[in-house]
DNA sequence: CCGGTGATCCACT
DNA sequence: GTGGATCACCGGA
């Protein structure tokens, strides 16, 4: 009965696209340094056939490590927000899966100071690492982190589940303008850290 | 709801 | 080289 036997205690095979890793990837958990987050939401973005990915026009300085080997994080900028995503699939495709909210499981302190920098109003737990912005503040990544290895030990480690969630949602992917219908967005539906849904102003469907 | 945010990309000089 | 549209967001009202 080793680690391997139970489902639940392994990674998911990040080789794969990111529409079979993504559902997997909820209830694994980011590590960097002190903080841990528990990854109750995620979206899957696939490279060429999906509109949607910022690898839809092809390779760019921004996105090539989307275009790399698996297991590693593409990190960039949003509306002055850092967004992170775990790259997928073989190497030249580029497939990767957007990390959107977490439930902070340890170094929570931390975090907490990291989110109160600029902002007035009280944080409750729930909101820690709520919002694909607020989870990459909680653990202090950065565009630096750009192109970092989490299965190498390194100072950002992704980690398998505990256990599995019970139940896992889908539908449609938050904010985005095209292929809005693709039920692509993955959460834990017993998680209060979920994010809220948001239909995309001019959302296309494709 | 609304405005700020900051990088990136492409169509044009 | 420049301008403007675009974007997978956030916070406060």
């Amino acid at each position: 009965m080793g680690v391997g036997c139970d489902s639940g205690v392994v990674l998911p095979d990040l080789s794969r696209h990111a529409l079979d890793v993504a559902p997997l990837l909820v209830g694994c958990r980011l590590q960097a340094g002190p903080v841990t987050v528990r990854l109750v939401e995620v979206e899957a973005y696939e490279g060429g056939a999906d509109p949607a990915s910022h690898a839809y026009r092809g390779r760019t300085a921004r996105n090539a490590v989307m275009f790399g080997p698996s297991g590693h994080l593409y990190v960039y900028l949003l509306h002055g927000s850092v967004c992170c995503n775990v790259v997928c699939g073989p190497e030249g495709v580029a497939t990767a899966v957007l990390l959107r909210a977490g439930e902070v499981e340890a170094g929570q302190d931390l975090a907490r100071e990291r989110r109160l920098v600029r902002r007035a109003s009280p944080l409750t737990d729930r909101d820690l690492a709520r919002g694909p912005g607020n989870l990459c503040r909680a653990l202090g990544i950065t565009s630096a982190d750009n192109g970092a290895d989490l299965l190498g030990g390194g100072g950002l480690q992704l980690l398998p589940a505990e256990r599995r969630p019970a139940a896992v949602g889908s539908g449609p992917r938050v904010n985005v303008s095209t292929a809005a219908d693709r039920p692509w967005r993955f959460w834990d539906a017993a998680s209060p850290s979920v994010s809220l849904f948001k239909r995309h102003p001019r959302a296309v469907t494709g």
